[in-house]
DNA sequence: GCATGTGAAACCATTCACAGCG
DNA sequence: CGCTGTGAATGGTTTCACATGC
């Protein structure tokens, strides 16, 4: 269990769906930005265009948290904003403590939209000594000894992992330990925690990957396709590669005699002609 | 799960679902890390653990891919290393463009993890021309009127926008029509892009919030026994937690006449007797 | 014998399409 | 009449459980 699990099985029907919980933020998003427009009321249509999503989904998104609109005109600005927020849990403040102030660390302690929007940066933590008083964002940082006090002494129930990936998972058990329930981890680790521990991940690596998944389903498509009807470029130049380690060979099956029957099977190299995706059902 | 949209409504059935890929970094990252420990084959269940997944799913993962296990004994490392690096297109090396030079920009610009897995910073780019020369992680930035040719002459399909949120959709559009068919975005927006360009989007903002919503519901439920469905709580004077302007009165419905019935509706603050922690506010 | 690979079942999410109401 | 709210249809994902094959 790692990433933002369904935190719970079920704890008695109740409850927004989690897909939907996601969208939340997107909406209340939006309509703070009419709101500072003054507009008084969206419709769902154009509400979902500004959140970026459809009509459709947002008015069953809406439709779990109430009947919150009006027939025939849309849903007031304000009104909705307060529902939202409320839902999320924003009309009160959550002191928040980051630990590990690297650079990503001190970009989040930095980061505006973190304490406009119901967060606290009630500490920055550091293992490094030498850190400890250094005002960062205009917060002093303060050491890692200093952890549970912090936590105890403020409240804090949230906690952001912004350390490097080693030390992750011993700072998440002494957060845990010391009473912290949810989790933002900008390491890149699996955590494991007790139940009844959000954990939610932001992967900059991960995200990369899976660009790079579609991205080469582009050109390979573009490449060898009949599908696909006209691509913006043409095709991107598939510049050489280079490989980290020394392990630039496909590595053999291995085992004992037969080798497994993959579907697009190696042999081609960093893309060679590879034609479509591969993939496919096995035989 | 980001805003990465579906990139296609299904181009004609075939291939890796969705879920699925996002997934693969994961394994990925099991996988090199067992691999660095030289273990030569592991099970889906150990493998599973190890990503924090179950193995069922682990395996029906694989399936799509191809059938590399073996029966009785479980997947060889190496080779499923190399298998799902090609999957993934990181055989080849993407070079990367990150736009907006802040803290965080500068934050992921030193992140190493970036250039480790087939990714490459080609450039790194601002608007402030104060900013140009100077070297940041070892790379000198570059003024963005030279967006267009570096993303030419460097063959550039992913860029990274670490831009201000108003900042977003400009630098975005210049990126689309400079070739770029990619785009990580830590902005804050909703970004707009033609068919054929992928978005995924990191937002710190909105992963607090959906943590403050489980954070709540586990405090309510603590608090609250049974049921959350009463409504109209009697107590509570929604605490005066900061709101960031003047609209700490929770507005009311509007229209004309009717209120409109929501479902577990306001009067409950944060919580009433709370019961679990919650942090001493600043009144 | 044991772990993979996979149909089938259960579950969740999205989309459709329209009844219902201001 | 227009737009919300929602049952029903569809599509995708996860889980189960076991046949399959090393």
């Amino acid at each position: 269990m790692a990433t933002g699990r369904p935190h719970r099985p079920t704890t008695r029907g109740r409850g927004i769906p989690e897909a939907t919980v996601a969208r939340l933020p997107l909406y209340l998003r939006a309509l703070t930005a009419l709101s500072e427009r003054s507009v008084p009321t969206v419709s769902s249509e154009e509400l979902a265009t500004a959140a970026g999503v459809n009509s459709a989904k947002l008015r069953k998104d809406f439709s779990y948290l109430g009947s919150y609109g009006t027939r025939g005109v849309g849903y007031d600005v304000e009104y909705l904003v307060y529902q939202i927020s409320r839902e999320l849990g924003l009309t009160q403040d959550w002191p928040v403590v980051i630990v590990g102030i690297g650079n990503l660390g001190a970009a989040l302690a930095n980061y505006g939209g973190f304490a406009s929007r119901g967060f606290r940066v009630a500490a920055l933590i550091d293992a490094d000594a030498a850190m400890a008083g250094r005002p960062v964002a205009g917060i002093a940082v303060q050491h890692i000894d200093e952890l549970e006090s912090i936590i105890a002494d403020n409240g804090v129930s949230i906690g952001v992992i912004a350390t490097p990936a080693g030390a992750a998972q011993q700072v998440c058990e002494r957060l845990v330990a010391a009473g912290v329930t949810s989790i933002l981890n900008f390491a890149p680790t699996v955590l494991s925690v007790p139940d009844g521990v959000d954990v939610r991940k932001v992967d900059l690596s991960i995200e990369l990957q899976i660009l790079a998944f579609h991205e080469q389903r582009k050109a390979g498509e573009a490449a060898a396709g009949p599908d696909i009807t006209d691509m913006v470029t043409p095709v991107v130049p598939p510049v050489a590669a280079t490989r980290r380690r020394a392990d630039d060979v496909p590595a053999r099956p291995a085992v004992d005699g037969a080798v497994p029957h993959g579907v697009g099977d190696a042999g081609s190299g960093p893309d060679g002609s590879d034609g479509g995706r591969s993939a496919a059902m096995p035989a």
